[in-house]
DNA sequence: GAATGATTGAATCAGTTGTTTCATAGGGCT
DNA sequence: AGCCCTATGAAACAACTGATTCAATCATTC
C-alpha cells in the first residue's frame, strides 16, 4: 500500500501510460488526452464539462477516456491526480525534468545554468519595467495610430527583425495592406514607394541603430506618414521623428541585448491593433487559419505515425502499458501516410 | 529559489482571520471552523456535504461560515485553497474568458489596457514556468549538442521564424555553418541536402505544428542528425524524434499564442552556445560587429539629421528632439536609467 | 458500392452540487 | 410571562455533476 507513497504518484504513472498509449488512440480521445498531458494539474480541479471544453472536446469524452485507460470514469480518474496534489504541491517542471532527464551532471553546467537563470530573470525584469514605463495608455494610442493607418510598413533589421516579421505575420491574419521591410533581394527601400500621410510605419530599433531603419523612418516622416517607433532611448535617432515612441528594456547579463521585451510589446501592439478591428478582424483569423488548415501548412494528429504492435515510441524505456490499455490492441489501424 | 513566487497565499491569511474570529462565532459556526483550521487542505477537494459531515455539521453551516468570513459562499471560500494547491499561476483560461468578456464593453480604452497589463504578465509567468520546467542542466546539455555539431540547422515556421531567425542570426556572429530554414523561394528542403550525423538540428514548433517543420525534423532523425526541440507539449509530433526538447509554455490571453517565452528559451541556448565557444567565438563577434560597421550597417551620430530652414536653432547635440521629446517627460523619470 | 465496425455527437439519466428558504428552537431582555 | 433576535435544523431549489444511451458519421474492407 504506502510502498509507493514516496516516490511516484500515481498520476504520475497514469501520465507516462497516457504517453505510450496516446499514438494508439482516437483523434478525439488523443484532444483529451493532449490536453491532460499538457495540463494535468487541471483534472484535480475541474469539473469533468469544464475539463472537456477547455480541451474542446465533448463531455462524453472525457469519460471514454477515463475508461479507455482502464478506469471506471473520471471520477476514479481523477484521484489519484488529487492525491498526488494533495500531498505535495511539487512544481510542474519536476515532472517533466522527471521524464527527460538523463543527465549526467557536469561541474561546466553549474555555471551555464545560472547564466540561464539571470537571463530569464532579467528578462522577467525587463517586461514588467517596459510596460510600466511605456504605460498602457500610450500604448493603447500607439496601437489605435497603427490601426487607423491605410497601410502599415513593419521595419526591423538584424536582431529585431524578428519583431517585425512577427507582427506583419501575425497582422497579415487579420488585416491586409501590410508590409514588411526585409531586405530580400536588396528590395529593402523599394518598398517604401506608394507612402502617403494616411499611412502608418512601425519601426523597431535598438542601438546600434541599423541604418537602413533609421533610413525608412526619415522617409516615411517625408511623407507624412505616423510613426509608432519601439526602441531604446530617448535620444534614439527616431525619438525626433515621431510622437509614438515605445521604450523598451534591453538588459540581460549576455553578450546580445534582449529581443524579448520588445517582442513582448509587439504582441500586445498586435493584440490590441486586433482588438479595435472588432469583430470583423476575429473572423479573418478565423478564415485565414481555416485557410491554412485546407492547405495543408499544418500537421494533422492523422499524420502521426501509428504503431501497430507494441513499441514506446517516447524512447529506449518501454514503462510498460498498464494491462487495462491492452484494450487498444484491436485498434490496429495504420491511416495513410 | 524565486520559484516560490508565492510568499504568502491567500489560503493562509483565511486561516490566520478564521483563528481571529473564531471566539466569537457560534457554537456549531466553531465546529465547522475546528474542522477546517485543522485539515486545510480537505476544502480544496472535498464537497461540502462531505466536509461537513466529517465535522458533524449541517452543510448549510459551511456556507455561513464561509459568508461569515465575508466570502460569498463555500465557493469562493474553496478557491483560495485551491490556488494555493495549484501548481500553475492561477487559471490563465479562466483569465482569458472573463477578460473577452470584458471586451465587449464600451469602456474600450480600459480595456485595452488591462489586456496588455495581462498579455506581459503573463508572459512574466510563463517564463519562469518555461526555464523551470525545462531545468538548466538539460537546457546546457541542449545546448552542447548543438554547440558540438558541424552544422546546425534551424527551423521555424511561421510565428516562429523570429525565434529561428533569431538564433541564426546571432550564431552566425560567431559561428559558421548556421542554416537557416526559411522557406525562401519554395527553397524549403534543398536545405537539408548534406545532412549527417554530425550535424544537429533546432527546431521550434507549436501547435498548430507546421507541417514543414515536421517534416524536415523526420528528416533529420533519419540522417541520424542530433535534434533540439523546443515545443510546446509532451505529446508534439516533435517529441518521439528527440532526446533534447525544451518545453515552453505559450499561454496569453490575447488570441495568439506568445512567443516570448521562446525567444527567451532562444536567446539562452544563443548564450550558451557562445560559451561554449569559448575565447574565440568572443573575439569572432567582435570582428562581426566591427566588420558591420565598416561596412556602414549601422547609423551614427554623425549622421543625425540637422534641422536645416525650419526653427533656427541647428545644434548638433539633438536639436530636434527636445520639443517632441516634452511629451514623454513624466515616463522619462519612471524609468531611470 | 454495399457492408461492417469503430468513432463521434447529442440527448438523456439519476445523483450531487452549492445555495436559499422557511420553520423551529433557544436565550436574553423588559 | 411576553417579545425579539439570533442560531439551528430540515427541506427545497435550480444548476451541475458523471455516466449512459442511441443515432449519425466516418473510414475501411469485402
Amino acid at each position: 500500500m504506502d510502498a509507493e507513497r514516496d516516490q511516484t504518484p500515481r498520476s504520475e504513472k497514469i501520465l507516462t501510460d497516457l504517453q505510450d498509449v496516446y499514438p494508439r488512440l482516437s483523434p478525439q480521445l488523443r484532444r483529451a488526452a493532449h490536453y491532460l498531458i499538457d495540463r494535468p494539474d487541471e483534472i484535480a480541479f475541474t469539473s469533468m464539462r469544464q475539463l472537456a471544453e477547455r480541451a474542446n472536446v465533448q463531455p462524453a469524452t472525457m469519460v471514454r477516456l477515463a475508461q479507455a485507460l482502464g478506469f471506471d470514469g473520471y471520477e476514479s480518474l481523477r484521484e489519484p491526480f488529487r492525491d498526488a496534489l494533495r500531498r505535495q504541491p511539487a512544481g510542474f517542471g519536476q515532472r517533466a525534468r522527471k521524464l527527460l532527464a538523463r543527465t549526467s551532471r557536469r561541474r561546466k553546467g553549474r555555471a551555464l545554468a545560472q547564466l540561464a537563470n539571470e537571463m530569464v530573470a532579467s528578462d522577467r525584469d525587463n517586461l514588467s519595467l517596459s510596460l510600466e514605463a511605456i504605460g498602457s495608455d500610450e500604448l493603447a494610442e500607439a496601437a489605435g495610430v497603427l490601426a487607423g493607418a491605410r497601410r502599415i510598413y513593419v521595419v526591423g533589421q538584424r536582431s529585431l527583425f524578428p519583431a517585425a516579421f512577427y507582427v506583419h505575420y501575425a497582422c497579415s491574419m487579420f488585416r491586409e495592406e501590410m508590409i514588411l521591410m526585409d531586405g530580400n533581394g536588396g528590395t529593402f527601400a523599394d518598398r517604401l514607394r506608394g507612402m502617403t500621410d494616411a499611412d502608418a510605419m512601425l519601426v523597431f530599433s535598438f542601438e546600434p541603430y541599423s541604418r537602413g531603419a533609421v533610413e525608412a523612418t526619415e522617409f516615411a516622416a517625408t511623407r507624412g506618414a505616423a510613426i509608432v517607433a519601439v526602441t531604446d532611448s530617448l535620444v534614439s535617432p527616431l525619438s525626433s521623428l515621431t510622437k509614438h515612441m515605445l521604450l523598451v528594456g534591453t538588459d540581460t547579463p549576455a553578450l546580445f541585448k534582449s529581443v524579448v521585451p520588445v517582442l513582448s510589446i509587439a504582441q500586445v501592439l498586435v493584440a490590441q491593433i486586433l482588438a479595435q478591428g472588432g469583430q470583423a478582424a476575429l473572423s479573418s483569423v478565423a478564415e485565414s487559419e481555416q485557410q491554412l488548415e485546407t492547405f495543408g501548412a499544418y500537421w494533422t494528429e492523422a499524420d502521426r505515425v501509428r504503431v501497430p504492435d507494441d513499441a514506446g515510441d517516447a524512447g529506449d524505456d518501454s514503462p510498460g502499458v498498464r494491462e487495462d490499455a491492452a484494450s487498444f490492441d484491436h485498434k490496429t489501424e495504420q491511416r495513410g501516410s
